[in-house]
DNA sequence: TCTGTAAGTTAGGTGAGACTAATATCTAGG
DNA sequence: CCTAGATATTAGTCTCACCTAACTTACAGA
């Protein structure tokens, strides 16, 4: 049977949903050097651009994010703490929901999504324990560790790999469930070796040997655009 | 890197986490027979009375409930269904958390209480078979199955036993995190075997001797009454 | 330089869900 | 059977987070 619901309210008033949904946007639109813009956020989270620049306002007077009327939006140093803790949440949440609960890569992205904002520090710990403190999520982003740092390899998109080349994919950067299923069923998973064989001129697409086996795999420029190597560091 | 938000809205408009918890509320307060009354809602809940009065008419047109101006509210069919899924997820998150993640059994509760408006069918689903899809949650309660439907045992508190009698302890009824440890403390926990050796008159403890070694124990009579138990069916 | 258009902002509005203050109803005790 | 005190409801606000419509700013190209 249900109780009272517990009185002790944190001392940082915690944010709420929205709150946290946006710094998430803000940090992703901003993270590649420049400014998160009104509308990148509007549509990132699929509401109208009037509401993403009120909240910028809110989010600025909160001292979360840096703006610039007319310009855009940076993260300020709380802002980019309150994002990674967020994300740190997300991604340990989708790491523990495939390997503990039998979910597929193209899933976790939606069902994290949720999660994230209920599950309190304690059950993100426990999971991160559980999972033995995993540097990666199951595409390979970064995890954000626990005190706030974030890990940032200089990786390359295979679309932009030299042919001859010997790498490592390590991340996969979509969340579209169709890509990801194409993904899994061709073996491009993060951890993946291979060797850039060939690349059609003009954009065209990328042809890789799979290390393990030999296999030719070849990759048109959009997907291999998000399939982030790091070049084999023997 | 976060997608757009998903589209698919489902098919039933899916209740809010208020509504969600105030069904909570009904089920629990009307479990008994009777109505609920708008007081009790509110203190359940931690707000005040014109808030679950209003909430109750909503709840009414919404067809969830069944309300009697200044009397008082029942579930309807629907409301139950809505609640019984609501308290399904609880009770799997509650044991979930205690037999994967390392929680104690008075922690839970608020936890669980966060993660149920959150997580999604499926998770609830897996966790559950993870689990053997188990009956009770760590205070033995009944968990409501995927279908809705509820085990009613008639369970007697420790409280009203009759002296002499062989039980079986089968649920502690409170989220009370410090009477939940003193329970665990004294192994008043689920699954135990007692036997009731003596009662103090005028509403005075009651001393059982737990089975398996022959320990005594007293208990005060407001703790004995949430010592839910059953007689051994041998 | 001027201007058209895309992007951003302001203005005004909605619904959910809470609150306090004021009013209405119920019911027990006398 | 009538009234005091408890309980319920209504009335009126508030905040959050969204919307559309209208207006403002920035900037690229003629």
């Amino acid at each position: 049977m249900p109780t009272q619901r517990q009185p002790p309210p944190p001392a940082t008033p915690a944010l709420s949903r929205s709150v946290e949904d946006y710094l998430k946007a803000v940090y992703h639109l901003s993270r590649h050097g420049g400014v998160a813009t009104t509308k990148d956020i509007a549509n990132r989270l699929a509401l109208a651009a009037p509401s993403a620049s009120m909240m910028l306002k809110r989010l600025s007077s909160l001292g979360l994010v840096k703006r610039v009327p007319y310009q855009g939006a940076q993260l300020t140093p709380a802002g980019r703490r309150a994002a990674l803790k967020t994300i740190r949440r997300h991604r340990v949440l989708e790491l523990y929901l495939t390997r503990h609960l039998g979910f597929d890569w193209d899933t976790v992205h939606a069902e994290a999504e949720q999660l994230e904002h209920a599950a309190s520090d304690l059950v993100i710990e426990r999971m991160a324990a559980t999972l033995g403190n995993p540097r990666y999520d199951p595409h390979g982003d970064p995890i954000p560790s626990a005190d706030g740092t974030i890990e940032d390899l200089d990786l390359i998109p295979l679309a932009n790999a030299a042919v001859g080349l010997d790498l490592e994919l390590h991340q996969v950067d979509t969340q579209d469930p169709d890509r990801l299923r194409f993904f899994a069923g061709h073996g491009l998973v993060p951890g993946l070796q291979l060797t850039v064989a060939d690349r059609q001129p003009f954009g065209g697409p990328t042809t890789v040997t799979l290390r393990p086996g030999g296999t030719r795999q070849v990759v048109g420029t959009e997907l291999a655009k998000v399939l982030l190597c790091r070049t084999r560091a023997a």
